[in-house]
DNA sequence: TTATCTTATGCAACCGGTTGCATGTCAAGA
DNA sequence: TCTTGACATGCAACCGGTTGCATAAGATAA
């Protein structure tokens, strides 16, 4: 073993040796070991862990076409939304012995297309968060490698959605109960399918709880968003509000707590995504986005679909709930 | 041609016997055309294109060893102090036409060491971030390939270092001038060198300031940990702590609100990383980590290594400072 | 005891490229 | 005209596994 402890890598042909059997039958011990004597087994395992032996990822997947990779590309690695579920995937995929590249499109069409080309001839599947191309050019892409979504809704291509409407409405019911008149919406952009849900959402559940809404919509949804918005809230004199997202409403937390206005006790809030934790005072009611759920069932639908187990235009979605924490209260 | 396109897929033998060539020829009309003649390769790319032949990145791979991937490994995605750094790598990797993996130790030595396993016969280079890892199994790993760290100090081994102490010194002397005495050091992973950095700096710090500290040691930085810990900082009556990261913070933050101690007229708090930006009430005062050009350093660092243009014992050193922000003020 | 079936393992081709060395051609120099 | 060298291209080995088929040994049945 002394030269082969010189060596920094070994392959297949140096553990065969060791163990005084042949290629196939090192390869046989990994792939096939029923078909081997335990006892043989056991001594190539055996000596391949010696030499830190790892069969080769590359010249495994030339022979047999399977690369045991797949590709995860988000729109903005650093979109809150996003780390949970790339965390999920990842170890869903872990759990399936495969590895993952991960894209970041930058919310950007062009550099996801080119991302795409650059992964697919060493992957078996992709998976797109959030992507930002068109319908065409995704079944494109589904036709050349196995592809699933999640966050978008093209018929025909395998998809895991997050319907945060049943969850807006559980809020709307909560803040009912406690019985809430008059309550605003802090929308999000515009041209956004989650806002467009969400919103809609609220208005049928004021038309069937008898509630009146007042939509508030700024540009862009942040913090800063948040906190500038206070004032419009406190002069149409609303009880409550829906937030289009937790950093929007965390916003407004401060903006309430620097007019000296308690919440819950004067004014009630719920915001939408979940992606602050418990991690605010008082801890944020709000819809969970279930976003790490998302990604580990994105992962799953996708190797099923590799395995054939699954139709491929398989529509899955995830309906969301409220989550009651402390900044909800019935009204003054 | 009609044979060559019932078929999905084509090789190199299937170009070069279509343009009457060798397959060395194909190749090198893709590698090296300044080998060739200008007119042989032009029909060959011709053909190539009317296959819709692309060269198999994985053969290739295969036979020259380079692959264009390189390994991410992070301890937790999730974690907030990562994800601006896993964008700058990944936009970094990618301006240099390479592709990542990203890996998710989870805090694990073990899985860490699986993972590396898995990715290093289809990378170039690895680039471990907070790596849990001890220092001889970094050098194995360092001799079978390129490998870079980040936020870890192994002697000999190529290394980016975002160094907090250097902001935590202007944050022990930013309460020293506020007129604090007595503070706490609640301490992250006793393992992790960024923690043993910045209580080292805390303890210096104080000793030059005539301040005496407190070190609590829960065992995993979290919000949770920072509301637990709460009772222990009353009981200890410090006036000031500084925090092993935002997160648990944030957690102090919660508990002290909890228990009527107002931020900061009662108590002062410093965090670290500043990954919350300006999103608590009242907004954190914070060492700034940089974590994104540390990332970006990171991939750099990495890529010189890889083409040799760096020697392998390089040591990257980022220093940070001090954002005053809100939960800083004189003690009562 | 012999014929037959199992089972464990080896042989060698193959996956699809790359590359060192060999060969053949043609033009410039002697 | 013959040599020499530059240059374009081909041959075949190689990267490190996988796998269909062959073989030999042991077990079982006749």
């Amino acid at each position: 073993m002394s030269e082969a402890d010189k060596k920094l890598t070994h392959t297949m042909a140096d553990v065969a040796k060791a163990a005084g059997v042949s290629k196939s039958t090192v390869s046989r011990a990994f792939t096939q070991p029923y078909r081997l004597t335990a006892e043989t087994v056991e001594r190539i395992i055996k000596i391949a862990e010696d030499f830190g032996y790892v069969p080769n990822h590359t010249a495994r997947a030339l022979s047999t076409g399977r690369h045991g990779n797949l590709a995860l590309l988000v729109s903005d690695v650093a979109n809150p939304f996003f780390p949970p579920l790339i965390r999920a995937a990842q170890m869903e995929a872990d759990t399936a012995d495969f590895c993952v590249f991960l894209g970041n499109s930058d919310e950007d069409a062009r550099q996801e297309d080119k991302l795409i080309d650059r992964f697919i001839s060493q992957v078996e599947g992709l998976l797109l968060v959030s992507s930002r191309l068109n319908a065409e050019r995704i079944q494109v892409h589904a036709r050349r490698r196995p592809l699933a979504l999640i966050n978008l809704d093209v018929p025909g291509v395998p998809r895991v959605l997050i319907d945060s409407a049943t969850g807006v409405r559980d809020a709307m019911s909560h803040l009912a109960d406690l019985g809430h008149k008059r309550i605003a919406y802090v929308s999000g952009p515009q041209n956004s399918w989650a806002n467009r849900q969400r919103r809609n959402a609220v208005r049928l559940a004021a038309r069937k709880y008898d509630m009146t809404v007042e939509i508030i919509s700024p540009a862009i949804p942040s913090y800063d968003t948040g906190r500038a918005v206070v004032p419009q809230l406190i002069e149409s004199k609303v009880t409550a509000a829906v937030a289009f997202d937790d950093l929007t409403a965390q916003g407004i937390m401060t903006g309430m707590a620097e007019r000296g206005i308690e919440i819950p006790r004067h004014f009630s809030l719920v915001g939408c995504d979940d992606v602050l934790g418990a991690a605010t005072y008082p801890s944020l009611t709000t819809v969970s986005n279930r976003s790490d759920e998302a990604g580990r069932a994105g992962v799953r639908l996708l190797l099923d679909i590799m395995d054939g187990r699954m139709a491929g235009d398989t529509r899955l979605v995830l309906d969301t709930h409220l989550v009651v924490r402390h900044t909800t209260a019935p009204p003054l």
